[in-house]
RNA sequence: GCGCCUGUAGCUCAGGGGAUAGAGCGCCGGCCUCCGGAGCCGGGUGCGGAGGUUCGAUUCCUCCCAGGCGCGCCA
């Protein structure tokens, strides 16, 4: 039982009838939408409005003899009520019946209520964070494992094949300085009095890595040449960092399929073979000893460099190898979700794509806008210069791994984010995460006073007791579940989910304060609490979606 | 200069071709003999500006203004 799809049935075969009977166009574009005015029904659409154009009547005449179809197509009697409103609108009521049967499949779906077919199986390959392993995760890496984890889950959910991969950049001129700054680390560490090298990694965690290194191998380094020496540090630089940031997105509880380095490209020759079936298919020229790819004729703003003048590929080469490569499994879909300082880098990319003869309509590139991190109403400062950036770790250890999660996902990832770590570690009422994890555990509380009452579960209550307009009323809430779902994976927008938790939580404390659960007469309180079951799960479901828990207590 | 994102309530932000534009925070008042007060109820001045398309624009288009981010043989 979905309300929305026996609505627009209703409404689709009740416009079919009439457009026989008219001679209208064969295809006409109707949405049926959830009014923003409950007065205005629970559904409304505006046919009349779209088909008065070609009939060449008034909107509210063919109104009247639409709404007269639909009635006749509705013979299981869902609707309640239907009128023609404002300037065409038909505006549709449904039976309370229509809202307890949908309660009642979202009591038998369970944990899978929601869990539309909106994928239809469709293969997703979703790239996320893929920060460079050249320092630990920062407050905007968060926001991007935030959302990444919470689209993967969302999807999966929806019904698509999901894989998550990160794309670890272990080679390239920032891994090699970072290897040479861990060098002279070590080096000063062992007595020498030697300076970082310009533009070199400063941060504190270089030292750290350099002590520990230090003191498994002591002095054993200190006399190799640097040329000798610096493969070593790269690599110990580059696995340790790396090591750090599977760690913190662990404890983020955000799960990465694959780890992909973009050394394997080179090693395996992918990256060698890319450039030779561009060179085929006459993408390339050599300019002043470098190869460039002719990225403009495809749309990018000019031709980019592949191969520099000393011989070395660009990251730009690697990343096409590897666009390439996941182009070649059977991914449907490849999303990649960037930081959006990268966002000047996506024109070249599908320019690429087509330049080999992809159809680089299968690639989204989702752009997740910054952070801004405020304390006490004031901006945390962040400075590029030094590195000094609050780390991932910092704030999960500040707000806990829930309040982070939801407040990254709270805003539309398009907008800057001014993240609140006051608000966000407030652990009361103000803070919209405990919200709605205290409608869980207040639910949970319920059956365990019921327990303690001796009450007795009905495995099939009749919920024909739930009457009460605000009964219907939090059904409805209940009932839009799927929908928002469906809509979330299709916009491949996370926070509409932590939107419409908030919105049923508010419904449900307000009804919680209003009646009671238990103490009623048998039947009322088997009915309640089925009505309380279905809540329950829906912000379970939503809140493992986002990656947040549903805990039992708080 | 060019490109991408964003301008909605005091603040932080949802929404979105339609009928009276919402939430949280903050502020001011109420509500605990009763399933958890991490709760409930009440109080509101707002779509940056100018044109255009449309029966209808806060939403779409153009221009302007403002903020953020980019524009490397860095990644």
């Amino acid at each position: 039982m979905d309300v929305r799809k026996i609505t627009e049935s209703l409404i689709g075969s009740g416009i079919k009838r009439k457009l026989e009977e008219w001679g209208g166009p064969e295809e006409v574009s109707v949405s049926v939408e959830i009014p923003r005015q409950e007065e205005h029904g629970d559904f409304a659409t505006n046919a009349a409005l779209q088909l008065a154009g070609n009939l060449k009547r008034k909107p509210r005449d063919v109104a009247a003899e639409l709404l007269d179809a639909i009635r006749r197509e509705d013979t299981e009697g869902w609707i309640r009520d239907l009128s023609v409103a404002g300037p065409g609108f038909i505006n549709i009521v449904l039976s309370d019946e229509a809202w307890r049967e949908t309660l009642a499949t979202a009591l038998e779906k369970g944990e899978r209520f929601g869990a539309a077919g909106e994928g239809e199986g469709e293969s997703v390959l979703l790239e996320f964070v893929s920060a460079n392993p050249t320092g630990p995760l920062h407050v905007g890496h968060g926001r991007g494992a935030a959302v990444g984890d919470a689209l993967a889950r969302i999807l999966a959910f929806a019904g698509f094949r999901v894989t998550t991969e990160y794309y670890v950049n272990d080679v390239g001129n920032q891994i090699d300085k970072l290897g040479m700054s861990l060098h002279a680390r070590y080096l000063q560490l062992c007595g020498r009095k030697i300076e970082l090298p310009e533009d070199g990694y400063r941060g504190e965690y270089l030292i750290d890595i350099a002590r520990e290194f230090r003191e498994e191998v002591g002095d054993r380094y200190l006399s190799v040449s640097e040329k000798e020496a610096f493969p070593l540090f790269r690599k110990v630089a580059c696995d340790r960092i790396l090591d750090g940031i599977r760690k913190d997105l662990e404890a983020f509880h955000v799960h990465f399929d694959r780890w992909f380095r973009e050394g394997s490209l080179h090693e395996s020759g992918a990256v060698a073979e890319v450039l030779e079936e561009l060179r085929e298919r006459g993408q390339l020229y050599e300019s002043e000893g470098a190869v460039y790819f002719k990225s403009e004729s495809h749309g990018d703003e000019k031709d980019r460099v592949l191969v520099r003048a000393d011989g070395r590929t660009t990251y730009f080469a690697s990343d096409l190898a590897y666009h390439r490569a996941k182009f070649r499994q059977a991914h449907a879909r490849v999303i990649d979700i960037w930081g959006a300082d990268h966002h000047g880098y996506a024109p070249r990319l599908s320019a690429a794509l087509r330049g080999l003869g992809e159809n680089d309509d299968r690639l989204e590139i989702l752009l997740v806008q910054f952070v801004s991190l405020i304390r006490d109403g004031k901006t945390v400062p962040m400075s590029t210069r030094t590195g000094e950036f609050t780390t991932l770790r910092e704030v999960i250890d500040e707000v806990g791994v829930d309040a982070a999660r939801f407040f990254y996902l709270l805003r539309s990832f398009h907008s800057h984010l001014d993240f609140d770590l006051t608000l966000a570690k407030t652990r009361s009422s103000e803070n919209p995460v405990y919200y709605i994890q205290y409608v869980h555990a207040r639910i949970c509380s319920i059956f365990r006073e019921a327990v303690e009452r001796g009450t007795v579960f009905s495995t099939s209550p009749s919920l024909s007791v739930l009457s009460l307009p605000d009964e219907i009323q939090l059904m409805k809430r209940v009932a839009r579940f799927p929908d928002v779902v469906s809509e979330s994976a299709r916009a491949r927008e996370p926070h509409r989910i932590p939107f419409y938790l908030l919105d049923l939580s508010r419904q449900f404390h307000a009804f919680y304060h209003n009646h009671r659960f238990l103490g009623e007469s048998n039947e009322r309180t088997q009915g309640r609490l089925a009505l309380a079951t279905a809540v329950r799960n829906v912000v379970s479901i939503g809140l493992s979606l986002i990656g947040v828990s549903a805990p039992e207590r708080m």
